[in-house]
DNA sequence: ATTCGTTGTATCCGTACTGGATATATTCAG
DNA sequence: CTGAATATATCCAGTACGGATACAACGAAT
């Protein structure tokens, strides 16, 4: 059973609440985030970025949250963004579904394979 | 390093590519696997399934299959499909990326957290 | 303090992906 | 033979995506 998916949560989304359960960040902290992570096969562009956590602000998933850090300068510019309660299950979820498929492509035997390069 | 991707794979792809490394397989069947795999949180609509089955054909990532079988009754209508040796590399490609970012969300902790069920 | 390169956010636009509806052919049961 | 289910294929509207563009604020250097 379990089968409600409220907000189907796009694949750019889940990056971003990958990327914001490590903890607070700004968009462009997150875009850097991403591309480090995946070895830069995973991009997101400065559109895709900002509108995707305007979505999920919207949505509930995540909130701004407020500036004030000691360690850090503070730059106006900035935004920072956190998970909210929601934000976690639903990243949560996604994040057992990934699990999922992950270890359904184990089973399928393509983790033991030698990739060529090209 | 290692930051080639010569065609970016859309999740649809990588569903159908996953569920051929399993063997090979016809359009409808696909369909059915992937619903069962992931419990229903993600289905591929036939829009979705055969125009991903076409362009991965063109890409040369997977390739129709012969479609004798003793243990199966033949049917005029099913088109089987199998990874080619390119599409293995490529999903191995995928299935890496996939794992690593399963293995990013549980060191989150997003794996741990009890979720609510709406 | 003014200039300049960088950081950071935001919007726009063309392209591509997706899901659902629709159409059609084949198989199977009665 | 007839009708329901299986299976493939195409079309269409809605949406996501990536890159380009624009602009504001910061930091360093003069």
């Amino acid at each position: 059973m379990a089968k409600g998916n409220p907000p189907p949560l796009t694949p750019a989304a889940f990056q971003v609440l990958l990327a914001l359960a490590r903890g607070r960040a700004h968009g462009y902290g997150i875009m850097g985030f991403v591309t480090e992570l995946t070895d830069g096969s995973v991009q997101l562009g400065p559109g895709t970025l900002y509108r995707t956590l305007s979505r999920l602000a919207a949505d509930g998933l995540v909130e701004e949250a407020p500036d004030m850090r000691e360690d850090e300068p503070h730059d106006a510019r900035r935004r920072y963004y956190q998970l909210t309660e929601q934000g976690w299950d639903v990243a949560t979820r996604e994040a057992r579904l990934l699990a999922r498929l992950a270890s359904a492509a184990a089973e399928a035997g393509l983790l033991d394979r030698r990739e060529r390069s090209a």
